[in-house]
DNA sequence: CGGATTTGACCTGCGC
DNA sequence: GCGCAGGTCAAATCCG
């Protein structure tokens, strides 16, 4: 058999396994923008539900970032990313607390702390403060009573800038740690911030792809992948993003 | 020295 | 009734 002859049909089988890989990979590509886009809008609507339910802050009052009273009047959870390393259970959201007790409680290693309301005299607000069991970069802060007074401090003072606050990054979020809103960034920032995680690789790849060097192209596409799949974070998201999309295609169930 | 924090003791509610 | 766990009190201590 003649050598070249070989070595040519290789060649051109090659070629035809890779235009097969680029037009998967450029479906996988739309698929997953597809899926980015509506995983943001999604986000975007469970983050605004979310401060309808929890101690709050909103951005866009030029209240800063008080917590919306009446949210916090019944008990209300609101987790706090902190740095793992900060072993103090300060949570700093605009008011004055007076911390009057500390207690090791069963199911967390973690001491929990138990804070009063010292801005007013008279204010019946509790907080309590914990590390997260599942995950010791976040504060869990739960708030009771209601606030008789205004808030005490500017919003630049109320959170530090390695603060980030979450609904629940745990129990019901299935978006997880993946997402961040950071109280500290504008609001424009937010929803930037929210598209990073599942958008950044894409859209790197996106300015950097250049057609005439194919190999690099799916060097760089086969890093991004090895990069996102080793990220649990991202798995988590992508089964959440998947998984309401294929409810929201879904005919809504009627209510008679 | 005064206010904030720490920490052990005490109180209370709940399940067995 | 007892034990356990969570919550609160208050004296001691710390710190600016």
């Amino acid at each position: 058999m003649d050598a070249p002859d070989f070595n040519k049909e290789k060649v051109q089988a090659l070629q035809e396994e890779l235009g097969r890989l680029q037009k998967e990979n450029q479906t996988l590509r739309l698929l997953f923008e597809e899926m980015s886009s509506k995983y943001n809008v999604l986000h975007q609507a469970y983050l605004q539900e979310s401060s309808s339910q929890f101690g709050s802050y909103d951005e866009n009052s030029n209240e800063g970032l008080r917590p919306r009273v009446a949210a916090v009047a019944k008990a209300s959870h609101v987790y706090v990313k902190t740095d793992p390393r900060d072993k103090s259970l300060i949570v700093r959201d605009g008011y004055q607390w007076r911390k009057y007790g500390q207690k090791v409680t069963k199911n967390n290693p973690s001491p929990r702390a138990y804070f009063k309301c010292s801005v007013a005299p008279g204010c019946p607000v509790k907080k309590k403060v914990q590390r997260c069991v599942e995950d010791e970069s976040f504060l869990m802060a739960s708030y009771e009573g209601q606030h008789n007074h205004e808030v005490c401090s500017t919003p630049t003072q109320s959170l530090s800038s390695s603060t980030t606050i979450h609904p629940c990054p745990f129990l019901d979020n299935p978006f997880r740690p993946t997402v961040t809103l950071d109280l500290t960034l504008s609001g424009s920032n937010i929803q930037s911030s929210t598209r990073n995680y599942l958008g950044n690789a894409l859209e790197d790849y996106g300015t950097s792809n250049n057609i005439d060097d194919d190999d690099d192209d799916n060097k760089r596409i086969e890093d991004y992948v090895a990069s996102l799949t080793k990220d649990p974070n991202f798995t988590l998201a992508l089964a959440a993003a998947v998984a309401r999309s294929i409810s929201a295609g879904q005919p809504k169930p009627s209510i008679s």
